[in-house]
DNA sequence: GATGAATGAGAATTCATTCAT
DNA sequence: CATGAATGAATTCTCATTCAT
């Protein structure tokens, strides 16, 4: 009897995270992934019934962390302009401490190998956002747009400000995260 | 050189790019890409050594053509915000134009997949975007901001307004293009 | 030896029966016997050494069921022909009642899975076949023919009649099981 | 260009057939094919799709050979019993000659592995026997018997007499197949 | 130039068997 | 006795690449 969830299952799912973010799903075999975590071929197999399996799990599992990371600090008071350099900072400092998990979610989310279900089931992590774009929409201190493209720019910018900060680690700074949040948000307000 | 250089390497070229897109380097063999360009899997080999001679052909000449079609209304006069509106809308419109030519871009542009040597080439294509940038930076009408940032941002924002797009095509209109830079833009501006 | 051979073993073995039958012995891995059974893989390997010996304690049960089911009815007095109607129509009735069994041994005889000790030590069970089969031959009643063929005869029309129910058992009735007899033996009688 | 249908395609069938009849499909690796028969592993899969297509392809054509040879020589005038004998003697006789094509028949006819579609393609070669079994029923020289045994029987006397000579090829002469014959069948007739 | 049959290394997956608990 | 996690050899199948024609 191991103890929970079985640390070989752990090692399997972040060897399998390292190695999808560096090599493409394509490009890593399951050999490799069972090396790097120190268990047989067989073992990956006994967890997971097959190699999309793991990937499934792999998204829903790192999509769930984040979704929980990011909630935990997330207010429903204050104005809407401090809630959302919150959020955005949240979100930004998870994709950094957090840089394959990031990675990983940002790169296959579109992927044709993230089963549909496993898609579906993991936006519900993230209904708060829905609902925070709503509520922007409907507050009058944006400009005039429709709700289709807030959503894109959301992603947009958090995909914009980690990619940044990957590129250059000696630019993080509390005082960089909110720079970009300035540049970035900005703009969208009525000034 | 043969009169068009081959039609048939255009058209691996051509079912090359489509498959990538569609299904990622690893997920496309050779064969398929022979089929779908009507030649025999051994023409393929015949015009490129390898798969990845391919590839990085394809990245090259890609870029190249991105890099040309954005080059040729680029103005080196009129307002900064102006030649930026102009630089936002035809990087945009060609991205629009060219789907599967700027996901190509964007998908594999970080790939291990393209060799190096490939991508530094491929950089100086867009040798122009660096000088504007400098330009953007000593002008004094943006916020206090390094360069590096600029650059990311710039890139960011491009991927932001073609990927919406690209999932809503029924929004492309003039004004939403000139929507989306005023949004992207604004900000970053000395208000 | 535990009260009943042990339930457990008795339901590993009842369960191979029914999988090798569907699935022939390859195809049937000893974890599903296992599920089937109700009991965790390694059980399986407590009561049997290996898969082959599994399926030769398998095939060496069921010929000394069906042999011994068969002799409890066998006459040794009364007219040739009596008699041999008598074992033919235990025989038919035993493969009708325990069809899994007489598959079983019907597929796997001849199979290079049954260990040769295995498929010697089980024909003992049978020897009183081949003191009617000597009987047959030196009792004048029969066409001249040497005896190999008796008794390929005998397993062939065996097997036939009862293949023929098992694909027709609405045709399951004393009076075709009598009919079938006649029509298998009359030829071999002189007329 | 090779000749017709490839010498290494027939090498395949010919190193499956002859494997598949020792071994059994699920105890014949591909790799064990292919070695047999002087090709990579690679050429298998070039010519059948999967193991399957290789097994139905084998069936398929096997089957259809029995077919013609049969055939040939099929008799529509004479007296029932000598075209029955006819019949009778050209199947044993193929049978004889063709120990592994009959035994694959004779084994894999209600294997799961034969696809449904397969299996009905191949009845269509032995329509024949069809007929022949309606007119042995409407002959009124038969005892009184439904037609499904009729159909069971032909098989089952088939299959005894090859069996019987492949077990003891000793005994394999034109008069020994001439009593076989009349041992399985003079029961059959009114006498 | 062009073809496509042939190759064999490598990938995903299965499964008999072991062994610590 | 019983369990089931863990193993790794073996299996089916894929695919980049070669080469005789």
């Amino acid at each position: 009897m191991t103890k929970d969830v079985s640390e070989k299952k752990q090692a399997i799912l972040k060897a399998a995270l390292e190695l999808f973010v560096d090599r493409g799903f394509h490009n890593t075999p399951t050999s490799l992934i069972a090396r790097q975590a120190g268990v047989a071929t067989g073992t990956l197999f006994h967890y997971f019934k097959n190699k999309e399996e793991l990937i499934d799990t792999l998204y829903l599992e790192t999509k769930t962390k984040m979704g929980q990371a990011i909630q935990q600090n997330f207010q429903n008071t204050g104005s809407l302009d401090e809630r959302m350099r919150q959020l955005f900072k949240d979100i930004v400092k998870w994709g950094i401490l957090n840089p394959k998990e990031y990675r990983f979610i940002q790169q296959f989310s579109n992927s044709p190998f993230i089963t549909k279900l496993t898609r579906d089931t993991a936006l519900d992590h993230f209904e708060y956002l829905t609902n925070i774009i709503n509520e922007l929409v409907g507050s009058g201190e944006l400009k005039t747009v429709y709700p289709e493209f807030i959503e894109d720019f959301l992603e947009g910018v958090f995909n914009l400000a980690i990619t940044h900060f990957r590129r250059h680690p000696d630019k993080i700074s509390e005082e960089n995260i909110d720079l970009v949040f300035d540049i970035c948000w900005h703009g969208i307000f009525v000034t």
